[in-house]
DNA sequence: TATTGACTTAGAGTTCACTATAACCCTTAT
DNA sequence: ATAAGGGTTATAGTGAACTCTAAGTCAATA
């Protein structure tokens, strides 16, 4: 399956100014294009994108994304990185979530201070 | 035991530009001042700022906290309302929370797919 | 044939949440 | 007495991540 930008876009669940914006910000590997220069993006570029999407959603930032895709155009010696970039990435994933359940407590908390009797806030 | 913005800052974990921005925003309720303006945070302003840093680190916007305290303000028969928001806010957090589960988990496959041969990304 | 609609670019504008500056005032220690 | 080190204000600047605009091209349809 080919995408214009539009349909890629829906695909992903973003904007193509945004798919144009990571773009140029060399968050995506070489898009073909057509003769009228038209990108055409293909089933890897979109998985590849989800991979961004995940990424951001978990709270990576743009340059370091970036820096994975710099890492990957370098080839294969780079794996290892690769590897413990996301595996980092995923130890401070759940380290978030561990705070989350802390705060969903703190917040628990504040639920059972306000049926009792002597709230404030 | 009563604090000056500095203390306070650090008690909290904040910078006081960031106290004060908040106080400029209406997140804080009244803070108490001496006679050369200086103000004078106690142990119950700094609790309310611990609550609004917990809403804060899960995701939750100044405005929606100005929100609460508005409500506060207002008395207790808006007691409910408050309940309301800070639960449907847990649920919220839960979600993220099964989200980011949801992303280990790509983000383990991802990891597998590299410690494949078929590799690209 | 003309207009619609999706695409192109470069670059400007927006939003959020701070973060910093300038110019000032008090209090306290040297 | 003077300078350091906190505080005060109003207001400007920052950085990240989009988000949009303007001016244009091109292909397909009424």
């Amino acid at each position: 399956m080919e995408y214009t930008i539009g349909k890629a876009a829906e695909a992903v669940g973003l904007t193509t100014y945004t798919l144009r914006y990571y773009e140029k910000e060399g968050l995506l590997p070489e898009i073909k294009r057509d003769k009228q220069g038209i990108r055409i993006f293909n089933e890897k570029d979109l998985s590849w994108i989800g991979l961004i999407r995940c990424l951001r959603n978990t709270g990576m930032s743009i340059s370091d994304i970036k820096y994975i895709l710099d890492l990957i155009r370098e080839g294969e010696h780079t794996l290892p990185e690769r590897i413990e970039i996301l595996k980092s990435h995923k130890k401070k994933v759940q380290m978030q979530m561990e705070e989350l359940q802390a705060h969903i407590d703190k917040i628990d908390k504040t639920l059972d201070w306000y049926s009792d009797k002597n709230r404030n806030y």
